[in-house]
DNA sequence: GTAATTACTGATATCGTTGTCAACGAAGCT
DNA sequence: AGCTTCGTTGACAACGATATCAGTAATTAC
């Protein structure tokens, strides 16, 4: 019942293998007969089959999103920016969850993309962090593209976003704000993102001549009640620091309520810093000063150099760290007159 | 490279065709030569190509979620109950976002489907309730089940929650616990869950000869700026009700946050109800009363339904309703002693 | 014991593309 | 003019499965 490429060739008066260059733009057609291809194909409405295409070219049209996090928003926006390039070009996103404690995560994956023909995936934290894994994709030929690797070197086509500078950014915001007794709570520790945060907030601290308070640095796992816990034991001791900057949004919360429980008012008692800009942190009261990242952009970046890979599209795409944005709300106040 | 259909049948010794018979579970093969063929299949690593099986037979193993909805843990619990069916039976779930004012999304989809094969689509609110857009479906002959419609009559495969008893259900708890005043914020109008859910509230007030004032019911969007924005209008009048019920969590957020801006404790001085028990709802200090529905495990019956109709499984399943659970919590205070 | 039915099996066509390779005419080179 | 090169085109095989249909053996019917 559909019109096939062997309808058109018939209509056209060419061959079907004309047709099918026509459709896959390859050289060597003289312009006349490409006109009356393209006629044809647009008066009988025709469009490629793509299970004949995948099985015969082994490409699919569909790419992936492996992931393994928790973070139902950042994903969300992941896939939004992700299936806005997908709308533009015609390809398909399949979604993919992995666990990243898998040992056999490489082999299981070279099998999903065996029985699906996935022209290509798209590779999210914790997963982009993990060199073997990468390896394995490297070795398999495996088309891919990592967001927010914490090692850039090794890897063609990534973005990026600039942790480290927003952290080093908003610690320095803080200390300009008055604030002398500074907490901070370190994310997942398999996240690349932890570590960047992290550096950047102690880097701030030492070149504005401030010495750490180990005592004041708590390691959570980015989820609410990891942010709940570690402001209890952040908020118990006598020596209370006036300001918490939290890896994310989410552990913001959780000091937030661990706060509140126990009386401490933000932000007059306490300041609090988050990260991320969930849509949480404009919802909490007081709202919730944080750093904003570009995921959805981020994220259509990501795709956009996993088809110019794949399609090796004339313009070349080129890796891209993304700015941050700092965010200040109610959350923190200022120290100084 | 890969081993075919052709190298399990010369490794058995039986021709292409009764390999297939036995991938396929076709009946008059004999016990003998099935298990022949299991051990060649088995030994050689075979596994049918995709591709191929959806070229030949027009089936690809793949299903689309149909979705135009902005909460992004609704819709992460949505993928992941399908996703834990598609893991278990091998097939692939792709993503569509579909704008539900769009006049041809009908025959969008009817071309997505053809495009790439889709088996069958899973429907999701607020398209659920689009007549127009099902009927379409059911014309093109489509696979599809659908998620919370309201008309669950005209429809063969659906799952639903009981929105409306959960919400005369709180509704008489609330009122059981000495509540007088009650205030209303209702859903998005496009969604049935919203007149459920209405409907729930009202009817018990009638069965416990209360009668609706129509002053404290509002109409929000789900949105937390709607609930916002529901909120002030309810709080600023003189006659405030001693509690407000949400058909959400996220608008309950709103109201507690226009609560605290203006220095309104919850729950002494307003109580405060939503509906979803989104992650949100214990996040929040005081933890919010709220009503949980299990959106995963409906999600995942709904995708049994419909690989049950696209396989023409022997069980049938079934459509089903499933209970909703009340979820007492710190922001719904006790008026009597 | 023969005919009719049933259970099983396989040769081959088929799905709708892309890949291979040969053929052809026009142009360039000596 | 003769030989190579190049751009263009098409006939046909191939991808890896399922569908059709005919054939054989085993069972049942009479």
């Amino acid at each position: 019942m559909p019109v096939t490429i062997k309808d058109v060739s018939n209509d056209a008066g060419v061959s079907i293998k004309t047709v099918s260059r026509v459709i896959n733009n390859e050289k060597n057609v003289s312009e006349k007969t490409k006109e009356i291809v393209i006629q044809s194909i647009q008066k009988l409405g025709f469009k490629p089959n793509k299970s004949a295409q995948s099985l015969r070219s082994k490409r699919s049209h569909m790419i992936a999103l492996l992931y393994n996090n928790p973070n139902k928003h950042y994903l969300a926006d992941i896939q939004g920016g992700i299936l806005k390039l997908c709308k533009e070009t015609g390809y398909n996103l399949v979604l993919q969850e992995c666990d990243y404690t898998n040992v056999n995560l490489g082999s299981e994956i070279t099998e999903f993309i065996d029985d699906f023909s996935i022209d290509g995936l798209i590779v999210t934290p914790p997963l982009s962090d993990m060199n073997e894994f990468l390896e394995h994709l490297n070795q398999t030929q495996t088309e891919y593209s990592i967001i927010a690797p914490s090692n850039t070197r090794k890897v063609n086509s990534y973005v990026s976003s600039n942790d480290y500078e927003a952290s080093y950014a908003m610690t320095k915001k803080i200390i300009n704000k008055g604030h002398l007794n500074i907490g901070f709570i370190k994310g997942h520790h398999k996240h690349s993102a932890s570590q960047l945060r992290f550096n950047g907030f102690t880097d701030a601290l030492k070149d504005q001549g401030m010495s750490l308070n180990s005592e004041w640095v708590k390691e959570g796992n980015f989820s609410f009640d990891s942010g709940f816990s570690a402001g209890l034991e952040l908020l118990k001791s006598h020596n209370k620091p006036s300001v918490i900057f939290a890896s994310n949004d989410y552990m913001a919360a959780g000091v937030m309520k661990a706060a509140q429980m126990n009386g401490i008012n933000i932000p007059l008692d306490l300041s609090l810093v988050g990260f991320d800009d969930s849509p949480l942190a404009a919802q909490l009261w007081p709202s919730l000063t944080t750093i904003r990242q570009p995921v959805e952009d981020m994220a259509y970046h990501a795709a956009r150099l996993l088809l110019g890979n794949i399609d090796g599209l004339s313009e070349e795409m080129e890796s891209k760290e993304f700015i941050s944005e700092l965010i200040l709300r109610e959350s923190l106040i200022n120290l100084i007159d």
